[in-house]
DNA sequence: ATGAAAGCGCTAACAC
DNA sequence: GTGTTAGCGCTTTCAT
């Protein structure tokens, strides 16, 4: 017993689970059993074990431990976006949040990789390689194929319905796309509007359909047209265009629906410009209570989706499948309108 | 000799150190002295084990080198903000993605700690503790004396001057912010603009001082009066509210300079509100060629800083110092105005 | 249920 | 300049 001394040393570096062993009187296997709470010790060892770790402010040594358990403890994100797009969208940035807040209470940590589909399979390697205990895949585009495949390998969960999955494939965390956009627009109906336009996401994104089908809905159940639909990009930008092309029809609307507060800030401007109010001559009401929402004049009435929880539900979800625990296949977390000043 | 058959062996994981000392004829000690560039070795040793790692696909075992060597390769990356700010501020998340770009060819991993002062302590604490191998702190408060202490005792690379550094005291990469202004508002004198008022940042920031510095500067230099100054906090709402400050003040003003892209996106609802056309009635620059800047109505006239220059920078001089090389203490970094159609 | 002991893949004295 | 040899702090059979 040379390890005797362990409580009497002044400690030099950080405390090992030896000393800890030696406080709590038992071997550090038994040590390793508590720490990683294996269902083989008894209460009184582990009563004896969480005091000596309390005691000593004991923390385990990552590395000591990857290296010992072949495991990593890491968990990548991946952001099927270029770097430019992924930092000007607020959508990543909650979710990411979200993510990070999960983890910073577990032992993972997180591996940020943002992955244009041009080295996507650069990024599947990598994850193959098994850098990684688990995968979350932020998947907004069609082109999600391989990421479904890496999913028999590795545990992986979606943020997004993976709108490539054949029913039953996959595990995600999403929010109701269609309920979100039929809730907007009623909101619009509900006020007396009848020419009700959308600016809707692109055609290959899960948002960019869902949405377009619950403002159709909303509309074909009150008896109105639905033909004013005009696609962009997500951005201020694209939305500006949008409602220009909108304009451009000659037709009078007295509201819209834009599938996203970034288009519907672009719209704003353009609407402006034509000598429209807002919401006087049109309405408007949108999906992301994010910061285009609220600093938008008039601030927007829009439906907010709960992004950080989405973040954080898809961290626990993978934690929860790494460790093996049984988890949900399909979580879908509730959206609710915000009022504005814009319908 | 028992590990002859490493060459034969179907690899199960991945290669280890000691196949590439089998594959290249040496002991594992010298493939560890190549890997970690010791000048020790001889050309002839280096080429067979570089050859011998090509062949392998070798790559070192992370957990390994940190339990062996104990450092741990790591990078702290300390944002003195709150998170919801640091999210929405595209400052960050520029230098964010240089430290990583940088980084990434590396074999250090960045660690990002986001310290509101409240728990700075908190946050030194865990620098302290021998967590990473060393800091970079976006220092932008005037409370930063106590990461300047901890500079002591672990190699730290600031990003921005340290605002309570005496002389010669602290490494940090920075951008000329007084010449910036200067820029800025010499481009607005030389529209022919007489009345130039000023949304300046916080006075306990560098930017927030040197930029309204800047501005005076080219102001006296024309011989135009300085006197319009209203601060704010960087952000669009402060901005907002600063320009209001400023209409109130009863004063006609025919130009704007703003010390943040996001002020000035702020700035531009209240103007238009007024009824102000911009550039016509006022023309404005600002500093941040950002997401506000590039889809402002009208698109920002702007300084555009290098932020992610400034986090490529930042990374490489920190590895430079861990790794005991000798690096300039201060690294100015160029900025340049951008036309758009606000001046 | 618990302990003893053998590594995980690498680095760092220390000898040669 | 290069090899030998002890570990780094932990997990994990395998006994008991």
């Amino acid at each position: 017993m040379s390890d005797d001394t362990a409580t009497h040393d002044t400690v030099t570096g950080a405390p090992t689970l030896e000393m800890v062993a030696t406080v709590a009187g038992v071997s550090r296997a038994t040590v390793s059993r508590v720490i990683n709470d294996s269902p083989r010790v008894t209460p009184a060892a582990i009563a004896a074990v969480e005091r000596a770790i309390a005691e000593l402010g004991y923390v385990p040594n990552r590395a000591a431990r990857i290296l010992a358990s072949r495991r990593t403890f890491a968990i990548a994100l991946v952001i099927p976006e270029n770097t430019a797009k992924f930092f000007a969208d607020p959508y990543f940035a909650q979710v990411i949040q979200g993510v990070a807040l999960e983890l910073s209470s577990t032992a993972y940590t997180l591996s940020l990789l943002i992955a244009p589909e041009a080295d996507a399979e650069k990024t599947r390697n990598f994850l193959q390689a098994g850098n990684v205990d688990g995968a979350l895949v932020l998947s907004h585009h069609s082109d999600d194929r391989s990421y479904l495949a890496l999913a028999r390998t590795l545990p992986v969960v979606f943020g997004g319905r993976p709108m490539s999955a054949e029913g039953g494939e996959g595990y995600y965390v999403d929010v109701d796309n269609v309920a979100a956009a039929r809730h907007a627009t009623e909101h619009l109906v509900s006020l007396g509007r009848r020419r009700v336009a959308t600016i809707a996401g692109p055609a290959d994104m899960a948002a960019g359909l869902d949405r377009v089908d619950g403002w159709r809905e909303a509309l074909d159940a009150a008896g109105l047209a639905a033909d004013l639909v005009e696609r962009a990009d997500f951005t201020p930008a694209g939305g500006a265009d949008a409602m220009r092309r909108i304009l451009d029809r000659g037709v009078t609307i007295d509201a819209l629906f834009a599938a996203s507060s970034q288009m519907a800030a672009g719209a704003l401007g353009v609407l402006r410009d034509a000598g429209l109010t807002v919401p006087d001559d049109v309405a408007i009401t949108s999906i992301d209570n994010d910061y285009f929402a609220q600093n938008a004049t008039p601030r927007l009435t829009t439906v907010e989706q709960p992004s950080v929880e989405v973040g954080r539900t898809m961290a626990r979800l993978i934690v929860d499948r790494i460790e093996g625990r049984d988890v949900a296949q399909v979580t879908i977390l509730p959206t609710r309108l915000v009022h504005g000043d814009s319908a």
